[in-house]
Parts: structure tokens; C-alpha cells; sequence
DNA sequence: CGAGAAATTGAGGCCAATCAAGAAGTGTGG
DNA sequence: CCACACTTCTTGATTGGCCTCAATTTCTCG
């Protein structure tokens, strides 16, 4: 059903109780179709959380380009990121039709007073994000524009495999424009084509129609030195109850 | 006397109970000379509250260079990024004396279980750094070498307002080589001297035998549009207990 | 004072940005 | 099913900023 539940299941037990916390967080729907801003996201103190389709938050620069900064996967709380912040920073546009959960902040306090387990569980998960960002910044501050390509390209890929539990195949969607990724690598459109170019001569990677195909992905990872964080965490410290 | 309470502090009302706490997992010490890295970090499952100096965590990276993952600060806590992680990711060095108070992950969970509200302060902390972490990346990925060493200055100084109260002047003790600023700033030692050269030339940084001069703080902000996260967060949706 | 670390300065090369034009793909209405 | 508009992608020529390599100076600390 809930595929917030589902990833967090694929980390760790859960209780029946922590079930029913995250359930009364997704009651309220929202769909919006693609290529849209949400003007939603500009009320305060809502997250949200992602049940279908991709987005992505961006910042607009005083130069007129943009940073993309995080792409949202089916399963994602979007927010938790300004949870600290009194004002929100980045706009969220859609990269396909999507279906939102949104939520006030303030409803995230039962979580933390009801189920400290849950709690370290998506503590673990920010935790998680985090160190996936310092993957991020060393790979645009010491990557070349096709090994930054690649690299994320393989990100993507091992993100998908934990939203829809291990089932995805070297070839998946990847609606990203090569605009957008290439706000996410702070390069341009140009240089992420030729990068695409290049890695297909190179047979490493296809990419035609919104449809990724990584022809080796464990030597790749090697190559790259790509580091896969998201298959498990340690949940090995987490409160019992 | 603990500079981690005193920072929870800044941000928000703590109870008695909850520094207790704190203190418990302050209980041990360490001290390492400058310029030392930490072999004792690889043990597992320790984490570190930082009593004195600075430290920060890097990644050798497979060509030999290297990139400055983090900057430590007294009152910070250090290693919550692999919290999630059954290895971690880097390697600490000093960059000035330290003292450390090293705990085990483990004793997290009394935190966890007895205050949600410290649980929420501490995690709001872990979404500040890593919407800082954000920041990071636009600067890295959008701005040239003068830029991200301005910015980066001013992060310095900003943090430096948190971590010691508001008592700092424009002038203040910044310890990194050119070398550890390049390597977290995905520079060369090269362009962060031609950097500072030019700074100082358009009379907006100094910086002389490790002592940081910025000539006016609030104009510098503002011309590279940037944005002080260490300021305030919201407690406003804290649970109580 | 002296040795090693850190910072400065200069010359040359390379990668990605920029600018620009055209091709391919996508979606809508008749 | 086709025509048309718009978005996205491709390809080429030029330019500029940072890296690399290297030599020298300045700083730091025992």
C-alpha cells in the first residue's frame, strides 16, 4: 500500500503502531501534473510524502541558472531537509505526473514521542541523504563531466532498486531532461550530451527516449569507485521499543 | 562547561534530565597533538563529541588528491553522518590541538528513549548541516574559485558566531591550510592563494598568519547571496516531553 | 638558527562554458 | 493521421578559467 512503509520495512522491522503513525501521514492527496512548480510547497511547515512519480527541488541563482539540488523517488519525505528552518528554501517542480501526501510538521512530533525506533529509522534515512550529499560534492568538485554523468547515472539505478525492492533491470525510466541533470552536476546541457555521447561510443551507456541502459554496472561502480550506500543501513543501535 | 549543551542551548531550552544526558556521553577524553590523523576512529561505532579545536574528515580519493568532507567545530558532533552506515567513510585529521569525548553509538538510543524532545533538537541540527551541505554544492557547482573562497570565509565566520556565542569579530582565528580549503573546495592550493590575493586587492578579505580579516561582513553577504542557516531553527513543532 | 611546511608567483595546456544553428522528439488540434 | 509549434537534444567553433608543473619566498616551530 504505502510505499514509504514498504522502504522503511525494507531496512528494518516495524511495529503495527509505526505502521499506523506513517498511515495517518499520507490521509491527504495531492496530484499535479508534469512540468509543474508547486505553489503548495510555499505554505509553511509541510512535508510531504512522495507516492508516485519524480520531482525535484531546484534554486534559482541571481545569474539566472539554476542548481537542481535533490531528486524525490516514490517513498521520499520531501521537507525534512528545512524541518530546521523557519523558512523553506528551493521550489519543487515535477519531472512527471505525481501523487503527494502533505503533512504538517508539527504532526511529526507523535512520531517522535510515540515510537523512538521509527524515529531512528528516519533519522538513519537523513543521515543516510547526508552522506550521499558528500559523495555528490566530491564527485563535482573532482569528476570530469562524463565520469559525473556516469556517476549518476549509477546513482539513480541503485536508487531505484531500493524504491521498488530490488526489482529493476539494467535498463529503467530516467525522465530526467539532460537539462535537469545537468543543473544537478553544475555543468551545462551541452557538456552532459557530449558526456552521453561519449559513454555510449564507450558502450557503458545507452540512453534513448527517457530510457537508461547501464550495460555493466558492477564495472562501472568499480571504475568509478562508486560507492552504493543505499543498500543497508545499521540498525543495529536502535531503541527496542 | 560543555560546549555541546551550550550550543543546544542557543537554539533551544533544554531540561535538567536532558543535560544529564549529554554529560553522560561526555564522560571520557582524548587529546590529540595538530596535524595528526585518528587512527582510533576506526573503531567502530564511536562517535565523538568535540570538546576543543578543529578537526575536519576527508576521502583519499584513487588519483591521490583528496576532498575535506566536513570542518569540525567545538560543541559539534561528529560521525552522526555514518550513524546510518554499518562502515565509515573518511578519516579525521587535526587541524589544530583537540580534545575529544569519544561514546558508543549504542548510548544514543537513552536519548532517544527518554527525550524526544532532545531527539528532535539533535536531528534538526543533522538537517541544518545538511541543507549547509546543500548550499555547499551550488557554490561548488556554480561559482569560480574567488567566489567559493568568499563564501566559504563566511561560513567560517558564521559558524564560528554559534559555536562561541556571538562573541567574534570580523576578525578571527582561522586555522585551515590553503591546502585543506582547496581540498574542500575542490580547488588547487594554486587558486586559493591567487583567491585570497585577490580578495585582499578588492579589500574585502585579509587573512594574515592564520587570522581572517572580513572588511565588511554584511555587503559581502549580500553580494554573493549568502545565507546564514546557523542562525535560528524552528522549535516550534518540538514535542514537549 | 635551521629545516620543513606553507604560500606565492609565473608559463603553458586542457576541459568545459558560451554562443549559435540545426536536427530530433513530443504534444496538441484539426 | 497529419501539420505545426515547442521542447529537447546534437554538433561545431571559439573563449576563458583553473589545473599542472615548477621555482622561489615566507612562515613556523623545535
Amino acid at each position: 500500500m504505502s510505499c514509504l512503509v514498504s522502504r522503511l520495512r525494507y531496512y528494518s522491522n516495524i511495529t503495527k503502531n509505526d505502521e499506523k503513525l506513517i498511515l495517518e501521514l499520507e490521509k491527504e492527496e495531492i496530484e499535479y501534473k508534469t512540468r509543474t512548480t508547486l505553489n503548495l510547497y510555499e505554505q509553511k511547515n509541510n512535508l510531504f510524502i512522495l507516492k508516485s512519480g519524480w520531482l525535484y527541488r531546484y534554486a534559482d541563482l541571481q545569474d539566472g541558472r539554476r542548481q537542481v539540488l535533490r531528486v524525490h523517488y516514490p517513498g521520499d519525505i520531501i521537507g525534512l531537509t528545512d524541518i530546521a528552518m523557519c523558512e523553506t528554501f528551493g521550489d519543487l517542480a515535477t519531472a512527471t505526473d505525481v501523487t503527494l501526501c502533505p503533512f504538517q510538521k508539527k504532526h511529526l512530533d507523535k512520531v517522535f514521542i510515540q515510537s523512538p525506533r521509527l524515529t531512528a529509522l528516519i533519522f538513519s534515512l537523513g543521515m543516510l541523504e547526508e552522506a550521499i550529499l558528500l559523495d555528490r560534492i566530491t564527485m563535482i568538485a573532482r569528476n570530469n563531466a562524463v565520469n559525473r554523468v556516469a556517476n549518476y547515472m549509477l546513482e539513480l539505478y541503485s536508487r531505484q532498486k531500493i524504491h521498488t525492492n530490488n526489482t529493476v533491470f539494467t535498463t529503467f525510466n530516467m525522465p530526467l531532461t539532460q537539462d535537469v541533470i545537468a543543473d544537478a552536476l553544475g555543468l551545462t546541457n551541452v557538456s552532459v550530451s557530449n558526456a552521453f555521447a561519449q559513454l555510449k561510443q564507450e558502450n557503458k551507456i545507452l540512453n534513448h527516449r527517457k530510457r537508461i541502459t547501464i550495460l555493466d554496472p558492477d564495472k562501472l561502480k568499480k571504475d568509478l569507485n562508486f560507492i552504493d550506500r543505499f543498500f543497508e543501513i545499521d540498525t543495529s543501535w536502535f531503541p527496542n521499543a
